[in-house]
DNA sequence: AGTCCACCTGCTCATCTGAGCAGAAGGAGC
DNA sequence: GCTCCTTCTGCTCAGATGAGCAGGTGGACT
């Protein structure tokens, strides 16, 4: 394609797109045939021109999902636009809203949902509609409660989860990281704890998010890690947190020690369940996005378009 | 429109733009009619929620032009696009691109055509091709020859648009700004420079740019004025220059006297000619181009897509 | 110069799409 | 409960568009 056959598809573009002008008005404006017209369209579409998006903050990018199911080997992929988004919390409201979505509309409804908790979780429950499902059943997948600063984030997060659904919810009452290996073995002996483990072990899908391994931490903020805890984490390889448990960028757990005295699901566990859904957004999260889908801790992930580019990029 | 319908108009808006579906095929996924989609589709792009840029170096905005034309009274507008602008260097290659490629399409061709001089012009003469025009003679209508501090400049300009368009230049062997009003009027006695006046007051289409004032301004840069000139010239209102005369918001001349000691044709001369072509650009300009455009000194706008919507806000 | 080949052009035809219309549905008011 | 009015729905039909094809054009190579 020359440069004037360039200059003239911009010129046809310009009077298709922002005129509305028909092909063939086009080929008399500019002295072609309406073929020709129709081609120089498809050329610059082609080229790259054109550049059509999707303004709104329920509009998803249906191409980059399709890249991530067959480059990615997932098994469903979710897109939320970052177009004409004001700053992170509206990425992070537009994905959360984008998880409680695919909650609503997934075949079949699952008896039994295994969630994790945190910022992230919190918000999907918020977005969830009364009646999203009916006769849910929520189970926490890791420990946590009530150490957050915040107190009850964690069981709002699952109590919501469920009510809206119409179900019961079964909280884990531990916290998400034991000092002592004693104390965490103990306290998975338990006999409530140990049925609620078995529950969550049973559970048909799990809905978790990931963590960045930084100060701005939840397990910081709860008080169950130091910030100089989190640095020797990173140190070690860390890239962030899946239900308590800190995994490097190939998904191995960085620190078997401390993994030992986080009470909930394993990793491999959740590698093994036939329905993962990962809520995961924002640019802190995109090292532990990476290691989270390369390892296949996820069957179905939902996230935010730059981050779903950085998937695809690496 | 409810919060549904919007909602299905995303989905269908996806599937039609990024999937490249047929509103059938939609209609049966989202299992809706095609005249449901149709809609749809209708809707959302009425709504503004469908946004289709044309991103090239070339692209222009022509329902912006539409609008300076109708509601400023323009004889004509080109509005460059902003779309993946780099920065104000390539805003300016851009505008002075598209003024080059409107003198290459004028039509009557001009036999003489005054210009002035200045960063934009001189692009402008570096944009036009050899060849653009056959016998087009360039006179200046303003003076500053020799003292601008990289030499040749205004001459170069005049010159190169001249032999690209296979006609003579004449310049104007005066400076811009003369200390003394008597200097002024016995250099616009000599007989030469007399000519030139005359020759540059018959020209059938004149070509200049604007600046802006504050401390960048050309006219510091070569010396006729000092910051603090400028900075006077501000308290009294002046918002730029054009040909070298200082205007303020509604277009009068801020400083009579100085106006007094400049040479070239004046600011209500340009605005009798049938065909006066300004050339501005960027965000410094905003104010200076408003003035243009509200006094009527140019029939004819080329510009970029920002000043043109803050010409438009207004 | 002749031949071949790739590309381009203008066309036919099938499909897609938007305008306009008649009837149905859903509310508001009586 | 009934009527009227607005809005919505599914349709017809004509215009717009894209795929595919035959013929033509121009350049490269022999």
């Amino acid at each position: 394609m020359d440069e004037t056959d360039e200059l003239l598809s911009i010129r046809a573009a310009e009077l298709y797109y922002e005129e509305n002008k028909t092909q063939d008005e086009i080929g008399q404006a500019l002295r072609l045939t309406r073929w020709k017209v129709g081609r120089l369209l498809a050329q610059a579409k082609q080229r790259g021109f054109i550049r059509i998006e999707i303004l709104h903050p329920r509009a998803r990018r249906l191409p980059i999902e399709r890249r991530l199911r067959e480059e990615r080997g997932l098994a469903d992929a979710i897109v939320v636009s970052s177009a004409g988004v004001a700053g992170p919390e509206e990425l992070q409201a537009r994905t959360a809203q984008a998880a409680a979505d695919y909650l609503t509309a997934l075949r079949p409804v699952p008896r039994t949902l295994g969630v994790s908790w945190g910022r992230t979780l919190y918000e999907i429950s918020q977005h969830l509609r009364n009646g999203w499902a009916t006769g849910v059943n929520v189970v926490q997948i890791n420990g946590g409660v009530s150490l957050n600063r915040r107190p009850g984030t964690a069981a709002a997060t699952a109590v919501g989860i469920a009510q809206k659904g119409g179900g019961q919810a079964t909280l884990l009452p531990s916290p998400a990281i034991l000092e002592r290996l004693e104390t965490k073995q103990a306290i998975e002996s338990d006999r409530v704890v140990a049925g609620v483990i078995e529950l969550a072990r049973s559970a048909d899908a799990y809905l978790f998010s990931a963590g960045a391994a930084d100060e701005s931490s939840v397990h910081v903020e709860s008080g169950y890690l130091s910030v100089s805890d989190v640095e020797l984490l990173v140190a070690k390889g860390a890239v962030g947190d899946v239900v308590g448990r800190y995994l490097d960028s190939d998904g191995n757990i960085v620190d078997p020690a401390l993994d030992a005295r986080t009470v909930g699901l394993t990793l491999d566990e959740l590698r093994e369940a036939p329905l993962a859904i990962a809520v995961i957004a924002g640019q802190a999260k995109h090292p532990v996005a990476d290691a989270v889908v390369r390892s296949g801790l996820c069957t179905v992930l939902v996230t935010d378009e730059a981050t779903a580019l950085h998937l695809l990029d690496g």
